[in-house]
RNA sequence: GGCCCUAUCGUCUAAUGGUUAGGACACGGCCUUCUCAAGGCUGUAAUCCGGGUUCGACUCCCGGUAGGGUCGCCA
């Protein structure tokens, strides 16, 4: 059977800062592709500018598209591979294709000698896949220079070499790269090789809808994951950020945006970040945690201090996932102003804030109060569950009026006017905390 | 400014000549409820403008306008 070629793709970032999700995007769409047709996806660390890469960065991104999930099937680095380029340097200056060029230093390190590409100067058309027919007339390009010397080539010329070598039959990257194909097209034309097919993505925008940068602020795959979002969520969504699959459902893993990713379903337009679907996506796959995955990656945002008193730490799991959105919002939740900081501190709080707004007297508050402790107390110490709470308090509650008495009590509990249930603020609390907590609260009454 | 790309609710988007222009996030209301969330129901909200083509345009064409990208010895 005639095989066609072998899909080959690759994500090709210079490690000049954090990597963000505007790279991110560009690498997730390429691999996508990649994986969808069983092809080859290939990771290509693009490093000639010397000045301003770094091993701390290309690090980063490795990291980050490890923790994102997106596996690539081979590694290169520019850095590594200067003989290469030298090879074709020389050829295209044989061939006539490049000259060496006398230049006046513009600015410091400029040479005084450069390497420059013939530009036939003729028009350069490509289909691109996502956009259509482009056409550009490459005469105002010039001459552009292709290496500062023969051992320094720059972006142009390894960028071609490579995927000339590197056999890619698909270049999936960002719209800002679309004025730099033309010039591409043609270097490709003179190493005698044929262009591989383009499909230019659209941008990812800032709130401003300016190309997303490191410079204007981008938030970095690295901060994400500090911030304890789920790279789940991170890839749910960004995938959405330009696509869209053809039904409504939104929430799908990775496996099956491979399977229903099309390139005609790309958009055209360019798309702001929005943080705040992000943390909506977040508290999806939150949700679908096993409790025990939910405490494990939850486990790192639990302050010190209850992190040494196990007990209430495991009670306290349940509520935190039913109001957390993303892990990062945990440390908060614990602060003295928080809605879990009576865990760690009864919050002080006036005798009136005692009294149920519908039924503000002293007497009742302090009657309903009463009630509940001798409830309470009468719940044997290995029982002192929420559900056991509830069910001594409940049907008094419903017979006195269910603000009346959980009100008061809650807030006896807690000092807070925002807070868990009665219930289950008791529980984590445990049965010697809340009787005197309840304790106190009378004395104010009285 | 030259060249190139783009244009549907605030945001992400669906609808590839015929829909009451659909969904999601956010926002508002209601329900639930001792509070706050969550959850359920529900509401407000969009085809940039002007010309064509057509029986009929979000959709096709042209012209504006607006936004973006790019014009490096960065990638």
């Amino acid at each position: 059977m005639d095989e066609q070629k072998k899909v080959v793709t690759r994500f090709a970032p210079s490690p000049t800062g954090l990597f963000h999700a505007g790279s991110y995007r560009t690498a997730l769409f390429a691999y996508i592709f990649a994986r969808q047709n069983n092809g080859k996806f290939i990771l290509r660390i693009e490093d000639t500018d010397k000045m301003r890469s770094t091993k701390e960065y290309e690090d980063n991104i490795i990291e980050s598209l490890k923790w994102l999930g997106l596996s690539y099937d081979e590694f290169y680095r520019q850095s590594d591979r200067t003989e290469i380029y030298k090879k074709y340097i020389k050829k295209l200056i044989d061939s006539g294709h490049a000259y060496v060029s006398e230049e006046t230093p513009k600015e410091a390190g400029d040479r005084a000698e450069v390497i420059r590409f013939k530009n036939p100067n003729k028009k350069v058309a490509f289909d691109d896949l996502i956009r259509g027919k482009i056409e550009f007339d490459t005469t105002e390009l010039g001459d552009f220079v292709i290496a500062k010397s023969i051992d320094e080539p720059v972006f142009h010329l390894v960028n071609v070499v490579d995927d000339y070598e590197m056999g890619m039959t698909h270049i999936i990257r960002g719209e800002d790269h679309i004025s730099n194909t033309p010039r591409q097209i043609l270097i490709f034309e003179a190493i005698g090789a044929k262009p591989p097919i383009y499909a230019h993505i659209p941008l990812l925008l800032g709130k401003d809808r300016s190309k997303l940068s490191k410079r204007k602020g981008a938030i970095s795959m690295t901060e994400y994951r500090n911030r304890g979002f789920l790279p789940e969520a991170l890839v749910n969504y960004m995938a959405l950020l330009g696509w869209h699959p053809a039904d409504d459902i939104e929430v799908l893993s990775l496996e099956q945006i491979i399977k229903d990713f099309t390139l005609d379903r790309v958009q055209k337009a360019g798309a702001i970040f929005d943080e705040e679907k992000l943390q909506w996506f977040d508290r999806q796959y939150i949700s679908k945690l096993s409790d025990n995955d939910f405490h494990s990656k939850a486990s790192a945002f639990i302050p010190e201090w209850l992190k040494t008193d196990s007990v209430r730490l495991n009670r306290c799991i349940v509520l935190l996932r039913e109001k957390v959105s993303s892990f990062g919002e945990i440390p908060k939740l614990f602060e003295a102003d928080g809605e879990l900081g009576f865990v760690k501190e009864l919050k002080s709080y006036t005798p009136d804030m005692l009294l149920w707004k519908k039924n503000p007297s002293k007497e009742a508050a302090a009657a309903n109060l009463k009630q509940a402790s001798e409830s309470l107390e009468a719940i044997p110490d290995d029982s002192f569950t929420a559900e056991s709470i509830k069910n001594s308090i409940w049907k008094y509650a419903e017979e006195k009026g269910k603000g009346d008495v959980l009100w008061p009590l809650r807030m006896a509990l807690t000092g807070q006017d925002k807070s868990p249930d009665p219930f289950n603020s008791a529980f984590i609390l445990g049965k010697v905390e809340s009787l005197t907590r309840i304790k106190y609260a009378l004395e104010k009454l009285s």
